[in-house]
DNA sequence: GGCCGAATGTACCAGTTAGTACAAACGGGG
DNA sequence: CCCCGTTTGTACTAACTGGTACATTCGGCC
């Protein structure tokens, strides 16, 4: 293969690749199909022939995106002794994870907007996410044995605070940026902010239940 | 007026109106201007009339939506003598006011996939945002004077981490409900999803400093 | 080395879409 | 009751955009 005229892999991979990045930052009917095209070394009639339309694109770029992102996250594994420990890491680990994924949840607001319209339409993606909530059971089991947690606070409530947190620092930096004159994104800023979001699930669930 | 056949003031509104509903549904690119022209009483020729084009539209729309959210903010006044229940107030009430609008949150979405661009062209929208920034800074201020809350939160982080759990409840609704197969908008799950808010900003705030 | 299906490129199209030229109708002030 | 600027409607267009018909080229296999 002297330079790969023809590399059927490589041509999908590079269509994915940039649709990828066209779709994060024009959104689904910003995207052009004719730009995801211009931007490689192949033409728009390939989108058609390997994805069917530019929906069947879009689908296959969030698949491909989803399936990425819970590889990565695969590498967060927290093995404190110490519930607490464990639990701010994981926060903090959350948060650096997300600051670095932008394009990942650029596409995810993008899929909310269309109301999770073609998310419910990949298979196993589900599946993909149960091991996330498998680590923070563990966590929180731990912690309510040796009476460090309270009680009446599960996995998908936690799991909704970190996430709420980590995603809106990226998703809706640049209102909030605005609108209070801060800017979220800044690496100054982001031991501080990190540090937050662990002092905020700690002091949440070492607090005495209501 | 026998019936408004004329009316500058209703076409202009209406077509704010309408326009707002679209935007928010189908995103800026994705909305079309015939589309909202055909909701109104009116056409599309007086969009260009009263707006100049599909970007001010849309501009008009974000200030109009901006300007009505934080009228509707100030309402929420919490004047609780102790700072712990002000601040708990404070957070539920913000997560009942963030369900009830999320064509509003929606908006805000799209903007921020825009990168912030129309809200930056938006002249005195800051301002606005300032008394929720002062109010926080009265409750935290009491509550550190009274040896209630830890000293190293500031009024921004803890605005932070309110909005982000309640606009990402709403704006995140549909991949995280679908990934997690939890409904987070039904009517059931509210009170539970409003306690947790409260709990953690209050067992964040008077938890002992790191 | 020639056959054949997979892979690719070119040129094109039909429907859509933001935007506008032109003119008419309205209604308040004189 | 008529004049004139504001407001509104109709019809149109130029550019764009997703998608495709058709031809061609490549490369592995016998």
């Amino acid at each position: 293969m002297a330079e790969a005229r023809r590399d059927a892999e490589r041509t999908r991979s590079e269509l994915l690749a940039v649709a990828t990045e066209v779709f994060a930052e024009d959104g689904f009917s910003g995207a052009r199909v004719d730009e995801i095209a211009a931007r490689t070394r192949t033409t728009k009639r390939m989108i058609y022939y390997y994805f069917g339309s530019k929906e069947g694109l879009y689908r296959a770029v969030l698949e491909e995106a989803y399936r990425g992102i819970r590889e990565a996250e695969r590498a967060i594994d927290v093995d404190h002794a110490d519930p607490v420990d464990a639990i701010r890491a994981l926060a903090e680990l959350t948060y650096d994870h997300h600051v670095g994924h932008d394009a990942f949840i650029r596409l995810v607001a993008i899929e909310n907007i269309h109301r999770g319209t073609f998310i419910r339409q990949i298979e196993g993606l589900r599946t993909l996410s149960q091991p996330a909530k498998g680590l923070l059971d563990e966590i929180l089991e731990r912690g309510r044995a040796d009476g460090l947690f309270r009680a009446d606070v599960d996995a998908i409530d936690v799991h909704l605070v970190i996430s709420a947190y980590c995603v809106f620092q990226v998703a809706n930096q640049y209102t909030f940026g605005h609108l209070f004159d801060v800017d979220l994104a800044s690496p100054d800023r982001r031991p501080h902010l990190r540090a937050v979001i662990g002092d905020v699930v700690v002091g949440w669930l070492t607090a005495p239940a209501r």
